[in-house]
RNA sequence: GCCCCGGUGGUGUAGCGGCCUAUCAUCCGGGCCUGUCGAGCCCGGGACCCGAGUUCAAAUCUCGGCCGGGGCGCCA
């Protein structure tokens, strides 16, 4: 193999601008195909930036030197040193007249799924093999989006005065209930993948940090088998002290929609390889109550099946809302919406149920359109509601000893929500299965890569 | 956890009892071509998930196994 020596890369194909024609510069990157044409070849040579005609000459590099290019397998690793040539006929407006190529490393053939989109394979066997999915740009742009995505949701929150932390991913029991945990050993003790950051992140709000935030993966066990499910997620969570749901709201808005800004500013090409359009949504949101959704789904007939008798009856208030009911209620609310004062017995434990109202709850919902983005609310802060209300789950409040501690020394009012990074990538991609919107994603199934 | 569905060359598929020494595309190998860009043309290559059964006959039907897909529930 060909030592890459002294050539470096002067500029990725996408860089190139009118100023370096009649330029010799070094590309690198993989063989995305060559077209023999006798005498002439014409290699299409991709790296991060996109691709680019090299036109090889058999005459320019001498007859021993092109038989063996034109020969090399699809995908092989090249430098390529040419000179930069406008040319109106090709797609880029430019080419490379080759001067001199370097041959990096071989790739093995056939390739075991195809990498200029010839034949869409299933998502897989994509997934079996990552490393070549992702030199798609349709794939890549997934990935840029995100980048941008999770960096600016840190530059956001960090300008709106949060403080990022990090919380232990390795806890010694269940958080909130509810979900199933991934069990492990620690050292000679049991120990739980986290499935949220929940209590760690209110118990900060005792602390006087105020206003804290965490991005970092989440752990469920549950055996879901969807397009919407992962079974290790990142979370981007926030908890304000001194604040109510509306606070939180507020702050997840304005986020939102500066990601969306940001996104559409810093990725528009990598939007149009996606073949998505967005405009910036323009808050605030829609607030509907979930007893607004209720009477809504009523009047269309909705039914579910009764937990006790599992019989058909009416969907009613305090039902949870199913997937079908939320296709319903997407046909109206296309976009994002808030869905609010969501029943006590639908939420978590630790979320504020209404004064004088019980049933009702401080918790809400980001959607876009049938859709759930995120979760969030006003937690409860008082020490003896909380503790009932742990009792109320069936939930024991001595193994959440740490946890109410917290409460007992001067807790301040707060609330926070969590929002799913990849549900978000999900609608600011397009793509239709989470699974896209993660490297190595993790499910039932899928362990390896 | 419940309910459907599927496994055919490297990839994506057609075929669903005999017409299959299995279709098409892509791919791979060889050949022709100095302007191709979804290159074109000619020649060649490569597959029925595993096991048992039914049948004169199984890719095709039945059962079991393994692997996968989708829906629901649950959630982000």
């Amino acid at each position: 193999m060909e030592s890459l020596g002294d050539w470096r890369r002067d500029k990725y194909v996408n860089e190139v601008t009118e100023d370096d024609y009649d330029k010799e510069l070094v590309f690198m990157g993989w063989v995305q195909d060559i077209m023999v044409l006798g005498k002439i070849s014409f290699i299409i040579l991709r790296d991060r930036g996109g691709t680019v005609q090299v036109v090889m000459s058999r005459n320019e590099i001498g007859a021993n030197r092109y038989n063996f290019l034109k020969k090399l397998p699809r995908e092989s690793v090249i430098a390529v040193k040419g000179v930069v040539v406008p040319n109106p006929q090709v797609q880029q407006g430019f080419e490379i007249q080759c001067k001199e190529i370097r041959v990096l490393n071989l790739a093995k053939s056939p390739l075991p799924i195809s990498v200029d989109g010839q034949v869409r394979a299933n998502m897989d066997t994509r997934l079996d093999w990552r490393f070549l999915d992702l030199r798609k740009p349709e794939v890549q742009a997934i990935f840029k989006i995100r980048s941008t995505v999770l960096s600016a949701m840190r530059d956001i929150l960090l300008e709106e005065g949060f403080i990022e932390i990090h919380t232990p991913k390795i806890v010694a029991t269940a958080t909130e209930g509810g979900t199933a945990l991934f069990k492990m050993k620690y050292f000679d003790r049991v120990a739980y993948l986290n499935q949220s950051p929940q209590l760690f992140k209110q118990s900060m709000m005792a602390t006087g940090l105020d206003r804290v935030f965490e991005i970092g993966p989440a752990f469920r066990a549950e055996e879901h088998d969807t397009l919407r499910h992962l079974n290790e997620y990142t979370s981007i969570d926030i908890e304000m002290a001194f604040s109510d749901e509306n606070d939180a709201m507020e702050v997840l808005e304005r986020l939102v929609v500066r990601v969306y800004g940001k996104v559409l500013a810093e990725n528009y090409s990598d939007l149009q390889t996606l073949n998505v359009e967005h405009t910036v949504p323009e808050p605030p949101f829609k607030r509907v109550k979930y007893s607004e959704l209720i009477e809504r789904l009523q009047n269309e007939g909705l039914e579910v099946e009764d937990e006790r008798s599992g019989q058909k009856r009416l969907i009613e208030w305090g039902d949870d809302i199913p997937l079908e009911g939320m296709k319903l209620i997407a046909e109206r609310y296309k976009s994002l919406y808030f869905i609010t004062h969501w029943p006590t017995s639908l939420k978590p434990f630790y979320i504020m149920p209404l004064e004088g109202d019980e049933e009702v709850s401080h918790a809400f919902d980001l959607n876009y359109a049938e859709k759930e983005l995120a979760s969030g609310g006003q937690r409860i802060h008082l020490p003896d509601l909380l503790r009932r209300r742990l009792e109320e789950n069936g939930l024991t409040p001595e193994n959440f000893t740490f946890y109410l501690n917290a409460f007992e020394y001067g807790m301040p009012p707060h609330a926070g929500w969590g929002l799913g990074a990849e549900r978000f990538l999900m609608v600011l991609t397009g793509v239709k299965n989470v699974r896209e919107a993660v490297l190595f994603p993790r499910d039932k199934k899928r362990l390896v890569p």
